[in-house]
DNA sequence: CAAAATTATTTTAGGCCTAAAATAAATCAG
DNA sequence: CTGATTTATTTTAGGCCTAAAATAATTTTG
């Protein structure tokens, strides 16, 4: 009897060796260098123009986007970050006067955060220039790709949350 | 005469008024979101199979690309973060015997950064189950999806360089 | 009701990250 | 060649971030 394998033709050579994913490996890393190029550059404008750090403007994003304030926990939750990092910025933003933080009627556990008078004039005012820096960094998209690039990484959120489980943010 | 202005029509109004820009914030919302939903899930894999950190990965995936190891200024560009980051990483890896650096021939101010053997062996193991993972995270988009998201985040990254200016990474 | 489990937050230890200042070596200009 | 500039790295001060342990209040369960 003849010992030797038979030899492997091209498909079932592939299918035993490991598939190889480059493509998905270099569209992520692709996605990771558009948001730390966006992310570095927004954390500087910040810096320069407002002397305000991101994770600060963030928080008060958040906030702004509510009436009535949020609690700790939910301020966690929404910026996928962890408990005890937005105990350090709500401390900082306190320090800053720009944000209130009282203790929930409703729990004794829970504080509630929300800006205040000054800081939600602040934000505003970032926010104005924020939200023109996004624009002229999507410049080069034409409104049918910027909808079409919106879908994909909706589906690409929706594929990422089911291997990974939730993350939070809706 | 007659003092008051004549009504403006929709064109001219919205012409007047500041532009508003959120479909582009909800883009770079969506696209910060996937980028943090799997990093965190990288870097909690990372943790929990190979008790790594995602920025020692980042750094030794760097090193496996090329042959005869990278200077400080090169790793810190490649993989943007800041000069004295890449040293404190560096120093931790060298700790581990994972990684080994030593004084360029050429320029007596740089130092020359490569795996060691065995950083090359765990590396290799960790990029196997890495490339796994971020297969699975795209495994809900069709090829074709793919192709697309890819073009479209090259777009993006080109539109964003040229409003924040190099950000290092071609 | 009281013990057990859950939930909201804070604390702790340690790593990552940046900007800016300080060193030190290499290159340039006269 | 020598002073001035540039380049590669390290150091410093301070902020962000996580996981895990500790508190404290609430809810669930027996």
């Amino acid at each position: 009897m003849d010992e030797r394998a038979p030899p492997l033709d091209r498909e079932t050579s592939a299918a035993l060796r490991p598939a190889d994913h480059k493509t998905e490996l270099r569209l992520w890393l692709r996605l990771l260098t558009c948001a730390t190029l966006i992310e570095s550059g927004i954390r500087k404008r910040l810096r320069e123009t407002f002397d305000v750090t991101l994770p600060r403007f963030d928080l008060m994003a958040q906030l702004d986007k509510t009436t009535g304030g949020l609690t700790l926990g939910e301020l966690s939750q929404r910026m996928m970050v962890s408990n005890g990092n937005v105990t350090s910025i709500v401390e900082a933003l306190v320090g800053q006067g720009l944000v209130d933080r009282r203790p929930s009627p409703q729990d004794r556990r829970a504080q509630v955060v929300s800006l205040t008078a000054e800081g939600r004039r602040f934000f505003r005012q970032m926010a104005a220039a924020h939200e023109v820096w996004i624009a002229e960094t999507f410049a080069g998209l034409t409104p049918g790709e910027s909808e079409q690039l919106m879908a994909l990484l909706g589906k690409a959120k929706l594929s990422a949350r089911s291997t990974f489980g939730e993350g939070s943010r809706p």
